[in-house]
DNA sequence: TACAAGATTGTCT
DNA sequence: GACAATCTTGTAG
């Protein structure tokens, strides 16, 4: 195994995007703003891999926008989406290999009236990367906090069976689409 | 300095 | 099913 204690958040996660996006599934995302906590258990997430995945937005290096991406293992990468939506990573490589995981989508389980204030509707509440973020009241301002003691945070959970995840095409991409590396718990992503 | 593209979503037809 | 909204970054001239 790859795995490794990721910086701040005590927790085992493999250096290996691909296996590190099957890990997190299942995991729960938790935020509290205000004194509001919500928290979605995390059932779909897309892999980037860095300077090897023409897809990923470190693949032609470090930008200011981006700066995250390539910090220590456990950060968290906001970016903003078509100038609308905000979008959550969490990095999973290091400064020479800014590898992250794309939190695409969750299952509230905390802080539902709180989300769907957020929302404006009181369903489709987190079944998308912008979706998420809103939900969560995550945005650029959290970008490059830790996952381990900012105010969102990652909680490890049991790891579901492997038969209960399915590889999928990532989505919304131009680059590398053929590339199997969307993951979804169940079958809710289809 | 100007322009095109983007890891999306919501609304309208 | 099709398209508009909206803004930051990267690239070309």
């Amino acid at each position: 195994m790859t795995d490794r204690v990721v910086n701040d958040l005590g927790i085992r996660l493999s250096t290996d995007v691909l296996t590190a996006a099957k890990q997190v599934l299942g995991w729960r995302l938790h935020t509290e703003f205000d004194g509001r906590p919500t928290e979605v258990i995390v059932n779909e997430v897309e892999a980037y891999a860095g300077l090897d995945d023409p897809a990923s937005h470190a693949y032609r290096g470090e930008t200011p926008r981006n700066g995250s991406l390539f910090g220590a293992a456990g950060t968290l990468y906001v970016y903003r989406s078509y100038g609308i939506h905000w979008c959550m990573n969490i990095v999973v490589g290091d400064e020479s290999a800014p590898n992250a995981v794309l939190f695409r989508g969750g299952l509230p389980v905390v802080g539902g009236e709180v989300m769907v204030k957020r929302r404006g509707r009181d369903e489709h509440l987190a079944d998308g990367p912008g979706k998420l973020a809103q939900a969560l009241g995550v945005t650029g301002d959290e970008d490059g906090t830790s996952l381990g003691h900012g105010p969102v945070r990652l909680i490890p959970a049991p790891r579901p069976e492997s038969s209960q995840i399915v590889a999928t095409p990532r989505i919304g991409i131009s680059k590398a689409v053929e590339w199997p590396w969307r993951f979804v718990l169940g079958s809710s992503g289809e």
